[in-house]
RNA sequence: GGGAGAUUUCCCGAGAGGCCAAAGGGGGCAGACUGUAAAUCUGUUGUCACUGACUUCGGUGGUUCGAAUCCACCAUCUCCCA
């Protein structure tokens, strides 16, 4: 049974298609989202509440803590079980979400065999990286792994970073880690389903109003209480609609512009969404006018499903 | 009514006679992305017949071989004394 996957940038309407296909087929929904695998991130991430769930049972949703660092590599291991029990009850699979590099983790287009991250030798690194500058690391990468140096720009150092743990930890490249992945089949067949607005100030409307809503439903209030709690991994932190939020609590900005500052981001986002999904060849893209009804959307996933054997 | 200052490319902002299509930042657009990915990094951003040409720095006119930069007047705005 194929993965039915459903993407596209944020607030692009996944979550609704993703339940109305769930209901249709009798499935369970996978979350693929770096952020609402957080507990107490709800109104911020968007997260779908109960009512909005409909009954549908969905995973990868409140998985950790905010004080938990998360990591693509352990969103693959944690979905991909979450993937085989549902399958193994022989139900259908419906993984949303926009986080694209946690997309290809789960459906194995990635490897994660290198050696999990050594904050020792990034530390070493990154102080190299201050005392001789980026340049000066990413020749020591070219000297290592000139394919990876390659392509890794030089001001680009969290990336020249790894790289090099990479090698010092295990002795191999991470160009040759990422060859032997690519030659490997994916973990698990998919459709892809990518929705957006076909027009781009379609899609930042969408994003603003968005941010109103969350800022009326009481993401101030949401952010504060983990504000209060001051052990935020720096994963969590990162979160478009709490940090800007900080910001505001540290004095540093208005709340107004807190939430300018939110909308921004988010459209900042998005944009980095498309990048990635654009460019992939096996995708379905679902593109709606501003006038559109829900049940063409529904119509047209209908339409590529069918295609793939799958009638909803 | 009198005095001081401001007006720059989408925005902020540098510029102070030629090296200025005009620094820098923001935003926009485009791209990259393998253990922080809602993160991180890169390119581009007046027009065109694009290694060159053309039109820009509130407006008009002037000085000069040459002006965003100097002068005059006009317009708008800010501030100060009334």
């Amino acid at each position: 049974m194929k993965l039915i996957c459903v993407t596209g940038p944020t607030a692009s309407g996944k979550t609704a298609l993703s339940i109305a296909l769930a209901k249709r087929l009798g499935g369970e929904i996978v979350s693929c989202d770096s952020m609402q695998l957080y507990r107490g991130m709800d109104i911020g991430t968007a997260k779908p509440d109960e009512s909005e769930r409909e009954g549908i049972p969905h995973h990868m949703l409140d998985v950790a803590n905010p004080s938990e660092t998360y990591s693509a590599a352990r969103y693959s291991e944690e979905a991909s079980r979450c993937v085989d029990d549902i399958v193994s009850r022989g139900k259908t699979t419906i993984v949303v979400g926009g986080t694209g590099l946690y997309l290809d983790a789960l459906l194995g287009n990635i490897s994660f065999e290198t050696e999990p991250t050594d904050e020792e030798t990034r530390m070493f690194y990154q102080s190299f990286a201050e005392k001789y500058g980026g340049g000066a690391l990413h020749s020591l990468l070219l000297a290592v792994d000139p394919e990876s140096a390659g392509k890794i720009h030089l001001n680009d150092i969290k990336r020249t970073i790894r790289a090099l743990e990479v090698y010092k930890k295990t002795g191999k490249t991470m160009s040759r880690y990422i060859s032997e992945a690519k030659r490997r089949p994916p973990r698990y067949e998919s459709v892809i389903l990518a929705l957006c607005p076909e027009d781009r100030q379609a899609l930042y409307d969408r994003i603003d109003a968005r941010v109103d809503v969350m800022r009326s439903m009481g993401l101030e209030q949401e952010a504060r209480e983990l504000y209060m709690r001051e052990d935020l991994s720096p994963t969590a932190l990162q979160a478009i609609g709490y940090k800007e939020l900080f910001s505001h609590f540290r004095g540093e900005i208005s709340l107004g512009q807190a939430f300018e500052d939110i909308k921004l981001a988010s459209r900042r986002y998005a944009k980095r969404q498309l990048t990635w999904f654009r460019c992939r060849e096996n995708i379905n893209w679902i593109l709606y006018g501003k006038d559109v009804n829900f049940s063409l959307i529904l119509e047209k996933a209908g339409e590529y499903l069918a295609s793939c054997d799958i009638i909803i």
